[in-house]
Formats: structure tokens, sequence, C-alpha cells
DNA sequence: AGGTCCGTTCAGTGTTGACTAAACGGAGTT
DNA sequence: AACTCCGTTTAGTCAACACTGAACGGACCT
């Protein structure tokens, strides 16, 4: 049968939920995404439960997740009532752009301390200024990244 | 009493408690190296649970979790029979090297997935090798940054 | 020795959140 | 209409883990 994939993949498979998992995600959405980066093709709702062996409403929920990201899409199939799902085109710079977002929120969360301050000691400030600008950094690396992914005339 | 901090700083600590949180570490985690980054000072181990009101179990956990990472260190002070820490010299650097490793874990564990496979389509190399390029380019970017931390002589 | 001040460890508690099963609602088919 | 095939939502379960209180052990002082 089809999905009596090799050892390899399937252990790629469960890494991607290890490591989605590592990054305060869902175990299942990594999951997913491991399979689509094996599979490619557009894969229905129920193939995906039946591979993973998850229920419907974690396929609802992860699919959605994932879509929400960006990181695959909705797509249907003509004459098929299920949904089925691809990998988008740039899977991954959403992912980029999410760190870029939480750093930016940081960053922000941080100037605003600042901007709060009753006293004035300067290292306070020094200290501060240091992690927002830390924060900034992330955020201005993790674009940039994004942007090299999307037009690779750079290198 | 020197402890009656305004609300910004108040409320700055609490922040970097949930932006711990959110990268799936332990919120008082974040709350103790806001309070660093706020203090900077050597603060001993009493005084911490005391700011924080937070168990001298948690202090004892934390502050290993923190030093282990790198992000403060573990001092003394003459005449003292308490642990005091303060911030390490360059605490933010750490935090990008351990994004780095995991990045390149997940790259070696993608190339390991490419190794092992039995089939040889093509487009499933293609995706994997895309996967693991974005994970590389993760890690050597986190890397880059941490150097222009250290050494600032960079732009 | 006893006593005090430390930090760590361990058992227990509480909470958060992923995951599921079942109920639900919508759309197509007969 | 009734029936079937979908996906979503909701209530509930379960496991993981942060956090605490208490017991512990080590170091210093008397």
């Amino acid at each position: 049968m089809a999905d009596n994939r090799n050892a390899a993949a399937d252990h790629f498979v469960e890494s991607m939920g290890l490591h989605f998992e590592a990054d305060g995600m869902p175990r299942i959405a990594g999951r997913i995404l491991g399979l689509f980066i094996l599979e490619g093709g557009p894969l229905s709702f129920a193939v995906l439960a039946e591979r993973l062996k998850i229920s419907r409403a974690s396929v609802s929920t992860n699919t959605r997740l994932l879509a929400e990201m960006g990181v695959i899409e909705r797509t249907t199939v003509s004459g098929e009532r299920q949904d089925y799902f691809r990998m988008a085109d740039s899977p991954y710079v959403c992912l980029l752009h999410k760190m870029a977002d939480r750093a930016d929120k940081a960053a922000r969360m941080t100037d605003q301390a600042v901007a709060g301050l009753v006293e004035s000691d300067p290292d306070v400030r020094r200290r501060l200024g240091a992690f927002s600008e830390f924060q900034r950094a992330i955020a201005t690396s993790a674009k940039r990244l994004a942007n090299s992914i999307r037009n690779p005339a750079k290198h």
C-alpha cells in the first residue's frame, strides 16, 4: 500500500512534531508540515487524519493554524467535496515574520517601560535600551532573511 | 522603602515573564531577567525571592536555568554567605546561540531524513533540501547577529 | 558537639493546553 | 423530505510542567 512509508520518513515526521513542540506549538502541526514536506502534493482532510492517526478535530484545528500562519493553503479538487491542502508558495517566510513580530512586540514593550520610568538612572535606561535593541536586531534580521528567501537575487 | 517600584517597572517585569512564557520557558525566569535589567547590580538569593514573591525553590531552579543559559552569573560577596547573581557580560548572545543550535539540529535532522530515503523522487529531495536550507539560514543569521553583538565593530 | 543560615531536592498541587469523542450544522445527493 | 458526507465546535480527559512547602544536607560559627 502507498502509505507504507519507510522508517526515515516516519522518523522525520515525528521529529518535526518535536521540533514544533520545542517552539511552543502543537506537536500535530509539526507532523502535518512534515508530512507535506514529504508528500508535497495536495492532501485531503481525511488522508491527513488517516496517515497521522489523529482525530478529524485535530486536523481541523491544526490545518487552520498552519493556514493562518501561511505555511499551507486550503484548496479544492473538482468533483470532490473534501477540503484539500497543499504547501504555500513560500511556506517558511511567514514563520520568519512571526518571529519578527514577537521580537518587535518585546521591543515595544521595553520602550514603553522606559517611557514610564519615574527615575532617570542612566544605567537602567542603558540596560533597557540594550534589551530593546537586541529584540529589534532579531526582528530586522528575521525580516531580512524573509526577503532574501522571497527573491533569491541575493547571495 | 526601596522596593516600592513604580508601576511601569512592575509591568515590565511581568511582561518579561509573559514573553518568556510565550517562548516555552518558565514565567519566573523571565521575571528574574526583567528584574535584573531594571536593577542591574548583584542581587542576593533572598532578595530575588522577596522582590518577586516566589519561593526559594523557584529561585534556585530558575537562577540555575538562567545561569546555564549564560544570561546571569553566580557571584559572591565578601563576608556574605548568600549567593549573589548579576547579569552576564553579554547576556543576550547566549540566547542567539541557543536559537542557532536548535535550527542546526533541525537541519541535521532533515539531512538525516534525506539520507535515509529509499525512494529518490527529486521533488521530495528538493522540499527536504529547502527546509534544511531554511533552518541553516536561521542558524547562520543568529550566529552572525551574535558576533555583531560581541564586537560592535560592525557596519 | 549544637545551632544557624544557606541552597537544593523531592513530593505534592494547580494549571495550562493538546487532543479526542461526540454533538452539531451545512451542503450535496436521492 | 431523509440521508450521507463533510468540517467545526464543544465538553471533557489526560499529560506535562511550573510552582510551592517541607525535608534535607552542607558550611560556617559558637
